[in-house]
DNA sequence: TTTAGTAGTTTCCTATAGGAAACTACTTTC
DNA sequence: GAAAGTAGTTTCCTATAGGAAACTACTAAA
């Protein structure tokens, strides 16, 4: 059960798993572009929760050398070991859903 | 990815993977064996968050006919088929547990 | 030279999560 | 009748998570 306080301990927060769900489906991604796809989300805690999974080696950030300067976040290998966790949280939050609407209709 | 949202509705909290997964490996417990079992959660953070996993239908309470009273609580069926992901988050914090380990050994 | 785009950082604020300790209430045992 | 066990509730407090808005800094286009 250490276990789970160890795993939680990365990836608490409002955003993780929604940064993290979003890089691996989408592959790489700028920072503009995480901003306009994780609904809600602001610049601050963005930027934050970003370093955060690029300390832990979930996360890979690139400096490209373009005019603007912009700047590419991926998944890393190990990140991608959360894939089939992600996937099974999204299926069970689908399900959970769709029960709850069809107890509404009752 | 709003599912993750519902998801993470239901499962937020410091505290509600571990009592799920208590549960979920102890099958029926009383308050005080909780609180025993799960180190460091204080009564009313137990109290709490159990009442919000029976709302949503993850765990059963059943006051039980006896003196001094007990009350047993219990995985729900629908509690159960989050069996697979906390025990791939278990898996996985133990995982990163060692990874972190053998880090520091280097 | 002003606007718009890149990628953030900083400041200020508030709501809430969570902890410690004391308390209720009831019963049985010592 | 005091102590110890059951299962919580209540109060008081603080740390922090997170949001809004303004700001930096650089470049290209208009």
């Amino acid at each position: 059960m250490q276990a789970i306080n160890d795993a939680m301990s990365l990836l608490s927060g409002k955003w993780k798993f929604h940064i993290l769900g979003t890089l691996i489906e989408g592959n790489t991604l700028g920072f503009m572009d995480l901003l306009r796809e994780i609904d809600g989300i602001g610049t601050k805690m963005l930027s934050k929760e970003l370093q955060d999974l690029e300390m832990n080696n979930l996360v890979s950030r690139t400096v490209m050398n373009t005019k603007p300067i912009t700047v590419e976040y991926s998944i890393t290998e190990y990140g991608k070991t959360l894939s089939s966790l992600i996937d099974e949280l999204a299926k069970w939050g689908t399900a959970y859903r769709k029960s709850v609407y069809s107890e509404n209709k009752k």
